[in-house]
DNA sequence: GCGAAACATTTTAAATTTAAAATGTTAACA
DNA sequence: TGTTAACATTTTAAATTTAAAATGTTTCGC
């Protein structure tokens, strides 16, 4: 039974519980992302930026905007043109201009990329459910709640 | 009152429960995050990952060797390379090599690195405080044991 | 001892990320 | 109307990140 050493291990005695907290926060998201990160790289030879931007607009039926993807992803701007390219130029998304709006563009599905997404997020949906198997719903409850109370602080505390 | 969106925006009806609990925890961890690096990089000019290997190398009387922060920090050690040759640059760790095993390097901190941490790690204790400040005692206490579920279960399904 | 395998680190190359500047568009308002 | 400010996106440049190759070291079996 060995040692497990991660972003924790920096924790110091006197350090303040909320310190704790967000270093266990930060690794179990870490440990979470490295694995979707790899499987989605050795089965599909994607990255999860690229999943999450198809994920964000298979909920969008009438498309999204390169700011709204931005605001949803939480990454800057840029970084969205540029996944966008990509999806583009291999045909899984559409970016088309908007009249009434010559600013902004709107992103949409092809059929292929929404085929392709599929394929791969009902196997993502199960990496995801495994790797939080350990806990019953009433701790994925709880832990929704309690979350939800960490997000709405977050939020809150955001502007004013 | 305006709808927020985020990484949770993606959430379909059929969706299973372990997909809306790994979207939340990938929001909170993105939202701390962010804020962190934007005032580490406004009050003091520096940058997460920065922080984060002094803040290793803070707890480690003896200092670590490069694989350690590796481990310790969830990077790859690429990475831990190029954070130390910096920090060596600029004057705040030490990197020395080892007498009885010359494949490895011990890093320690430099006075005026443990020195600059200590400052930072003040304000950066105080935000992290703030951020979370809006959960009791007892519900950080919870959220503790049930991200310590989360993270166990990971851990056991690493290799095996 | 010898050679092969494992190990620790660094280097490299490609991809990703961000902040900031640049471009073009729309809104506000005097 | 005309000027200015705000907006949406793209581009740019710098920094970060990763996987993989390269380098040098140690260990282990024979």
């Amino acid at each position: 039974m060995e040692m497990l050493l991660d972003q924790e291990s920096r924790i110091a005695d006197a350090d303040h519980g909320s310190i704790r907290l967000w270093l266990r926060l930060l690794t179990c998201t870490s440990l979470i992302e490295q694995r979707l990160r790899a499987r989605l790289r050795a089965e599909y030879g994607t990255t999860l930026p690229r999943f999450d931007f198809l994920a964000q607009l298979e909920r969008a039926d009438a498309g999204l905007t390169m700011g709204e993807l931005s605001q949803r992803m939480m990454v800057s701007g840029g970084n969205i043109s540029g996944i966008a390219s990509q999806l583009e130029r291999e045909g899984l998304i559409h970016r088309a201009p908007v009249p009434e709006n010559r600013r902004t563009h709107c992103v949409t599905l092809t059929e292929e990329g929404r085929r392709q997404f599929r394929d791969m997020a009902e196997e993502h949906e199960r990496w995801v459910i495994e790797m939080l198997g350990d806990l019953n719903a009433g701790e994925v409850e709880q832990l929704m709640a309690l979350l939800g109370k960490v997000k709405k602080g977050l939020v809150s505390k955001r502007e004013g």
